[in-house]
DNA sequence: GGCAACAGGACTTGACAGGTCCTTTAGCAT
DNA sequence: ATGCTAAAGGACCTGTCAAGTCCTGTTGCC
């Protein structure tokens, strides 16, 4: 259980590579699928989630493509899974209280709550710095 | 992402039922599946799953029925959702070095061991017993 | 205007979640 | 022994979703 996705996987591919290029340097789709071995028409989704959240500038036209929106220091795992993955939810209880019926007797309830924040606390604190200075 | 299936949350809906019975007293799967409201056939092939990673005791024919294969403080909660969720992998390549041919400078397979981990560890330190003392 | 590049919608395919149904096997009772 | 009871297990069905593909915009340089 708890897998990524393949989509997840690309994704954290595809930005790692975008931290690793040079800072300012605009880098084409082709060419970052081409690295990281994703089929492009793929990418261009995940990369436009990425943009839409935030975390990634398209430039369009010729001398187009993506960047980084911020240092890689400034990107945390977390920011790069729930943006092409959706929230992190071991349970659909854990989106809202009143969610199950049965909640008011759900003893796991707060287990689910502890993996949950445990988890986004460990993405949250690696940042696509410490995945490129590898 | 990482949501537990719907067979996941009655395995342990019924499990929960079965560990706040009397101990020695035999449950029917229709009782099971009523009480924690699963449709019973569904939740019979759970049964059956439990009862082949053996944290539950089967009985056949008249007067038969489910036990609890120990005390409910023996029995922890990732026992539960390993028996039918299969075990905890957030990424394929978790499961053994050289999954991936990405291996080498995949920086990123720590991190998703770290989580593994983690969340095995609260699982595996939640017991049956915690969740009936409601 | 025309080419380069991303944006976004529609569609396809296969797998798997979430069940149902039916037959078989095991055990107790009469 | 035979019939009833209850779990075991196989075969099947259905809908959703992952994982792509494809085609048509839309934007922007030249």
């Amino acid at each position: 259980m708890m897998e990524l996705t393949r989509k997840g996987d690309y994704a954290i591919r595809g930005i790692i590579y975008l931290a690793g290029q040079p800072p300012d340097k605009i880098s084409l789709l082709s060419d970052i699928a081409a690295a990281v071995d994703v089929p492009q028409t793929f990418l261009a989704k995940i990369f436009q989630q990425f943009s839409k959240t935030g975390i990634v500038k398209s430039f369009r036209g010729t001398g187009g493509g993506f960047l980084l929106a911020g240092p890689p220091e400034s990107i945390s795992l977390l920011q790069v899974v729930e943006a092409v993955e959706g929230p992190i939810l071991p349970n659909r209880c854990t989106l809202k209280q009143g969610e199950c019926e049965r909640d008011s007797f759900c003893t796991v309830h707060p287990v689910w709550m502890q993996v949950q924040q445990q988890v986004r606390g460990i993405l949250a604190g690696i940042t696509l710095k410490d995945l490129t200075s590898s």
